[in-house]
DNA sequence: AAATCATTGTGTAAAATTTACGCATTGAAT
DNA sequence: ATTCAATGCGTAAATTTTACACAATGATTT
C-alpha cells in the first residue's frame, strides 16, 4: 500500500523538491502547531508533501494545508528554501535511515526518501478548532504540538519552525494579525495573549488596546462573553475589509 | 563550445533548480544591477545558473557571484523562491523558444532550458567600482543597469527585481546598511543618498546624520572629502565591529 | 582679489508618539 | 454580603520624531 502509492507519486512529482508548512494554532494561550508521526516510527515531521510536475509551488503548499487540515482559503507565506546537501540534522544517517525503512518497508525506497532534496517551506496560521488534523498515507498520526514541547524533529524540522516563528514575528510587527487564527467573536485580552504569545513579551493591556483599536480593523459588538469569571469583556470581531485594507498598508506594531 | 559546456553541466547539476541572483550596485546616485545578454540575443537576464548535485544552494549563489563579479566574502539574502509552472511571463513560448535556440544553437538545448525549473532567488550588495562585470558560458555581455532603466527580461526575472527590492527596503529598516556597498570611505551626503535611493524618499539631512550616528557604527575620520565644489564634507568609515553587533541585535531606520 | 553660491556643519523647540500608571466597575466565587 | 481577580476607561510624563535657521567653507564666477 504505502509502496504503491510512493511510487505512483514519485512519478507524478518533481524528484528534487518539496513543500514543508508550519501550521499555526493558538489554543489555551499557547501557539502550537501540526506534526505528523511517521509510520510505525517515533519520528515527527512537520507535514510536508511532493510538487506535482504541472502544479505551482504556491499551490502544492495549499493543497497540503487543505489536506492536513480540512482548510481552504488561508493565506500561505513562503519564508524560506532549505537547500542544504544534507538537510538530515539531528539523527545520525543510520538512525534516520532506519526509521525510513520502518515506514516505507524496504531499503530500496527508504534511499529514495533519503536522498537530497531542496524543500521550501511555507507558513500559515489557522483556527484551531477548525483543524480536522488528518495524517499522510506515511504518517500515523497528526496533532497539534505545543511551541515549547517540540521534539527532536526528522531531516530540518526544528530549524524550520525556528525559521518559521521569526519570519511571523517579523510580519506581525507589519501586518495585522488574528484573523484566521482566533475565532470569529473573541475578546480584547483573548487578542493580547495570542500577540503576547507570538512575540513571547507582556503589554500594558490598556495601551495594547488603545494600539489595536487605532488600526480600525476591529468591531466591538453589543455582546459580551458571559460565564467567564470575574468582570465579562466585550466581544469584538475583525471587519474583513477593514482588515484586508490594513494588510495592503501595512500597520505599526511598536510594542 | 556551448553545447558541450551545456552537456557537462547538465549532467552534474541539479535538474528542476536553479538560482537566480539580484545584484545590487550604487553608482552616480543611482540603484543599479548586473544583468546579462544572452549569446546572439538581445534578451537580458539575472546572473544565474544551476546548483552542483554536492553543492548546497547558498554555496552556489555564493559561486554564481563570484563568477560573475570576482567578488567573495559578500553576503548573499535568499528572498524568494519562484515556483510556477510556466515562468516565462513576458515573451509569448515562440519568441522565448527562438532566442533560446539562438543561444544554444539547436531546438533540442533550447528545449532543456526551456523546461519547467523551479528558482531560488538571491540579492547581494557590493560595491560599484570593485565588481569585475564577466559573462557566462552562454553570454555575451554583463553590464549594469540603472533600477529605471530596466528592458523587459527573460523568464520572470522583472518580477525577481520587484521582489528582491521589496526585500531590500523591508531589509534596511531593521538592519543598517552601507558596507560592501559603498566605498570604504565616504561623507554623510553620499550614505543619505544611498538610504534615499533605496527607499525613494528624502530626509532631513540633520535628522539623518543624528539617526546614523545613533546606530553607533560610525567613525568619523579627520579626513575630509577635498577638490570637491563648495564646503568639503568630513569622510565616515563603518566600524565593523560595531557595524555586525548591529546587525545581530537590530536597529531601527523610522524615518 | 572680491563676490557669489551651492553645500556642509551644527543645535534647539515643537509636535507626536510611546510609556507609565490609577481608579471605578463587574460578576463569579467564597 | 463580601471578596477578588479581571475588565473598562483616561490622563500625565517621558521619549522619540519632526521641523527648522544660521554660520562656515571653498570652488567658481566676475
Amino acid at each position: 500500500m504505502v509502496e504503491h502509492h510512493l511510487k505512483t507519486i514519485l512519478e507524478k512529482t518533481l524528484q528534487e523538491l518539496s513543500i514543508d508548512c508550519v501550521i499555526f494554532g493558538f489554543h489555551a494561550g499557547e501557539l502550537k502547531m501540526l506534526l505528523l508521526r511517521w509510520k510505525a516510527t517515533d519520528g515527527w515531521s512537520l507535514p510536508g508533501g511532493r510538487i506535482y510536475k504541472d502544479e505551482s509551488a504556491d499551490h502544492a503548499a495549499t493543497r497540503i494545508l487543505l489536506e492536513r487540515t480540512g482548510l481552504s482559503e488561508i493565506s500561505l507565506h513562503q519564508f524560506h528554501t532549505f537547500g542544504d546537501t544534507n538537510r538530515n540534522k539531528y539523527f545520525t544517517e543510520e538512525q534516520l535511515l532506519h526509521k525510513l525503512e520502518a515506514t516505507f518497508g524496504s531499503s530500496f525506497f527508504a534511499e529514495l526518501v533519503y536522498k537530497r532534496i531542496v524543500s521550501i517551506g511555507y507558513f500559515a496560521l489557522v483556527e484551531f478548532d477548525q483543524v480536522q488534523a488528518t495524517p499522510d498515507w506515511y504518517t500515523d498520526e497528526c496533532r497539534w504540538w505545543g511551541i515549547s514541547e517540540i521534539p527532536p524533529l526528522l531531516f530540518d524540522h526544528n530549524e524550520m519552525i525556528e525559521r518559521a516563528l521569526t519570519a511571523l514575528r517579523q510580519r506581525i510587527r507589519t501586518q495585522p494579525l488574528g484573523y484566521n487564527l482566533l475565532p470569529e467573536k473573541f475578546t480584547m485580552p483573548e487578542l493580547q495573549r495570542l500577540y503576547e504569545t507570538i512575540l513571547d513579551k507582556q503589554f500594558d493591556r490598556r495601551n495594547f488596546q488603545k494600539l489595536l483599536m487605532s488600526y480600525d480593523i476591529l468591531e466591538k459588538l453589543e455582546e459580551k462573553r458571559v460565564g467567564v469569571a470575574n468582570k465579562s469583556p466585550f466581544l469584538y470581531r475583525f471587519d474583513r475589509q477593514k482588515y484586508e485594507a490594513a494588510m495592503e498598508n501595512g500597520v505599526s506594531f511598536s510594542m
